[in-house]
RNA sequence: UCCCCGGUAGCUCAGUUGGUUAGAGCGGGUGACUGUUAAUCACUAGGUCGUUGGUUCGAGUCCAUCCCGGGGAGCCA
């Protein structure tokens, strides 16, 4: 007979009184002397463990049932019935029970039928994903994920899987981790002694990249709509509940469009892939909801109802000077929104996510359209209460000279970039883009409050274990 | 990188102005009890109090140092 999901078990799909198996890992094991012991088993397949009703008639019962932990694997096989206790609609009258793999040492195994503070789970990132929380934020993750892919997939979007390793060393977005074969106990050198990168493996200089977006450009401009879903990584010291050195982006690129189209893009997406996870993850974000964030499904709901509020960066500045609120860092024409600024304008004064566009040039990258008077640029940050900035875009600049100008200006060398300004030398269209940090998205779904904890195996500056 | 907080049993924590033998709950073991629900009750095992050094008659407790962890800030997604 061949095993059966938890999760089968428990929806209605199989009738009562069909014989079936399932295997999995137990949550706890509790013994009755009215002759049988409970197995709650769990497969990972949905939010709810199945209870398996073991009877002492079974000829392992005290050499094997009885010796059951927390953790050990197991496979039963029996008749699936309606439970006759409370808190459980289905259970499985076991004829059967065998214990694929023993919990070595009891005493020790960490994941134990209690609250663990999610700093301890990260030391055990291997055995955490046996714990309610970690299992919900595995599905969650998945849906959303299945979710985008989908999203775009409707809108004729097409995947495009660039490249990790990439030449290009100032994408502006942050410092990068080397990728090299060089011997570094023995670095060959040039006649002026400087590292000589040409008997590196690519022969020149390589890193991880930071974004795929200067990539995509020239798949946008040739397929119109497409987008990015991959690794991406950041080599910066930030200690944080939302970096991570290792993380999943995802970067739709869209040509024929300017800043409002790419608005509202981003508004039509997150409400979609948001609407998708409380359609198909009720249990979990139900659990999310009661232990871990109470508003976790009302705030998805209300988000998908409302308009996102949209205002320029001018606005969002008058309405900071003006708001009455002390603030460390004053918010001034020019100056970047510090986090306390955000939080104020998504918490505070519209309780919602705010959208806000065109911001000072100075403060902003080489490859964003600049206005006519110069004094700003099409940029746009999608800010969410209680994460801040999730997206985060622009319209590019599109404009041969200007984009060469803007680059030189920058000390950007030309040479470099060639082949992406070659995208404004034949047959350039305004285009736009952002990027949307997957875990940061995931956060704020699930309503956990450390980005470590949405991500299977966490890498973080001084952190790669596992 | 900067600021703040923390490190005591397998886990979550308590531990008074420095003072006898460092405690509880959960988890483990043993037994009792029960269609049980993170079951309940009794008994039991389990600790180099993060490291190194210092102050003191005496340090889990005070000081310094380093290591590790967490939160906040900056950078960003």
């Amino acid at each position: 007979m061949s095993a059966v999901s938890i999760k089968k078990t428990l929806n209605g799909e199989i009738q009562t009184g069909t014989r079936v198996t399932i295997q999995g890992w137990v949550r706890t094991r509790r013994d009755s002397k009215a002759g049988f012991s409970f197995i709650s088993v769990h497969d990972g397949s949905c939010f709810d463990p199945i209870q398996v009703v073991a009877p002492a008639e079974l000829v392992n019962y005290e050499d094997t049932v009885q010796k059951i932990t927390s953790g050990c694997s197991v496979i039963c096989t029996g008749t699936l019935v309606e439970s006759q206790g409370r808190g459980q609609t289905f259970e499985i009258q076991a004829t059967d029970v065998h214990v694929c793999g023993w919990v070595d040492d009891p005493d020790t195994y960490p994941i134990q039928p209690k609250q663990h503070s999610f700093e301890f789970l990260r030391d055990v990132a291997h055995l955490r994903p046996r714990t309610n929380t970690f299992g919900a934020v595995t599905r969650v993750r998945h849906v959303t994920a299945t979710a985008i892919h989908r999203y775009f997939h409707e809108h004729d979007f097409f995947w495009i899987n660039t490249p990790i390793i990439t030449a290009a060393d100032a994408e502006g977005a942050g410092d990068m981790f080397r990728v090299s074969t060089l011997d570094l106990a023995n670095l060959p050198r040039t006649d002026t002694g400087a590292i000589d990168f040409s008997q590196d493996f690519f022969g020149r200089e390589t890193f991880l990249t930071v974004s795929g977006q200067l990539n995509i450009e020239g798949y946008c401009l040739a397929l119109s709509n497409v987008y990015t879903f991959g690794p991406t990584f950041r080599a910066e010291n930030s200690n944080t509940t939302r970096h991570l050195a290792e993380f999943w982006m995802i970067e739709p690129e869209i040509a024929f469009a300017d800043l409002d189209d790419l608005a509202d893009l981003a508004e039509d997406f997150l409400k979609y892939v948001f609407k998708a996870v409380l359609e198909e993850c009720p249990k979990d974000m139900a659990f999310f909801a009661q232990r871990i964030e109470p508003t976790a499904i009302a705030r998805l709901e209300a988000l998908i109802e409302a308009p996102f509020v949209r205002l320029e960066y001018a606005e969002a500045i008058e309405i900071l000077k003006s708001s009455g609120q002390k603030f460390e860092f004053k918010p001034e024409w020019g100056l970047d929104l510090q986090t306390e600024h955000e939080r104020y304008l998504t918490e505070k004064h519209f309780s919602a996510p705010v959208v806000v566009k065109n911001y000072p040039t100075e403060i902003k990258a080489f490859y964003m359209r600049i206005a006519d008077d110069r004094k700003t640029v099409a940029a746009l940050d999608v800010l969410a209460p209680g994460i801040g900035e999730i997206i985060g875009g622009s319209q590019r600049e599109e404009r041969l000279d200007v984009l060469y100008q803007r680059m030189a200006k920058q000390g950007m060398d030309a040479e470099t970039y060639s082949w992406y300004l070659d995208l404004r030398r034949y047959g350039t269209v305004p285009h736009a883009g952002f990027g949307l940090g997957f875990e940061r998205l995931i956060t704020y779904i699930t309503g956990m409050a450390n980005i470590r904890d949405v991500i299977p195996y966490p890498r973080v500056p001084g952190r790669a274990n596992f």
